[in-house]
DNA sequence: GCCTACATGTAAATAGTTACATGATTGA
DNA sequence: TCAATCATGTAACTATTTACATGTAGGC
């Protein structure tokens, strides 16, 4: 499950705006964020820097005009006013993208960058994606299907199910106090 | 999230085992049992059914000769005896892929075709597979990241956790009752 | 006879991984 | 100075989506 370009993008300026970096940290910190959904290769993440850069949205210039390409040494690189542009247009157009399951997690992960209002509709855009996705596995089962290809569909309900409990326990937090989250007890 | 050529030349082969079919169903099948893994696109579908004609391992052959390429209608497939063959031999050799996320779910539903000892293999090869994501779950994670991305990574946590547990239940059924599976209480 | 759902197929465009090559930095 | 790890980059290969084109069967 790759993290598709677009996606990926989103994800490296959400980063930037937070913390100046280069290309081997940015790769570790979305992997351990975001590792459980997608994994990012070098294959993906340094034409992507270079692409955000030629479009001016990242920049590597901290000291006198960006390097030429021959240098392996550290490119930190930090968003441009126009990067800052782009990432706030982007977290606050909130289309049914925002959460299908390349572009959740990365939303997800940006939440603290984000409006209150459209945390709330990716929230609820995803718990509709979810319950979908619920009847989907409740009505698509050949009705003289196997034993384990049952239970292989048992177990995805199940885990479409928790995760539609974990946003209903996130919006509830949304909508009454806002900006604070899960208690973050142990749901075992 | 695709389902990468070879996962599914062995979901058809599978399907096609159990039940002759044609494209159309097969992809309805597929997605039905398979869906909250992957989604199988008719773009990978019917090229994939030729391939593996070409091959050998299938043919729509059932009143003669196979048809040409122009026919629109129904072309049911049935698995040859090479075809045969080969979904055995996938079957019964059990290596790391089958249990890295692409092919485990395909391989948990064709567990109805599989030995005993092949399941036992897949299934804690999964368990342990699943174990090292926790593990990078638990050590990967910056100590000063934000609440979002915390909750993300809990949220990834309680995930993997909860496999690991359905798999913790459903090795211990393997063991006991030689091909008994899971009594399907609902876990909630 | 027409509409809808069923059914098959292809091609262009693109994306993404893998494998490789290379250089920089650090500590033993 | 050597090895290990950090760090960047590219190119070939291959898969996969998307959009389209087309045909078929059944109900009304």
């Amino acid at each position: 499950m790759p993290l598709r370009q677009q996606s990926l993008d989103l994800a490296i300026l959400g980063r930037l705006l937070q913390a100046p970096s280069h290309g081997y940290e940015l790769r570790q910190h979305v992997n351990a964020v975001l590792g459980y959904f997608h994994v990012v290769s070098f294959g993906s993440l340094y034409p992507a820097l270079k692409r955000l850069s030629r479009a001016g949205l990242i920049c590597d210039c901290e000291n006198g005009p960006p390097r030429l390409m021959a240098s392996r040494s550290r490119r930190v690189y930090h968003l441009t006013p126009a990067g800052q542009d782009r990432l706030a247009n982007e977290l606050a157009s909130v289309d049914s993208d925002a959460w299908a399951d390349d572009d959740f997690g990365v939303r997800f992960s940006l939440f603290g960058l984000t409006a209150p209002a459209s945390r709330l509709d990716v929230l609820v855009g995803r718990r509709a994606y979810a319950r979908e996705r619920l009847a989907r596995l409740d009505s698509g089962m050949a009705p003289n299907a196997d034993r384990y290809a049952t239970e292989l569909v048992r177990f995805a309900r199940q885990m479409v199910a928790s995760e539609i409990d974990w946003l209903d326990q996130l919006i509830a937090a949304e909508q009454t106090a806002d900006g604070e989250v899960l208690t973050g007890g142990n749901p075992t």
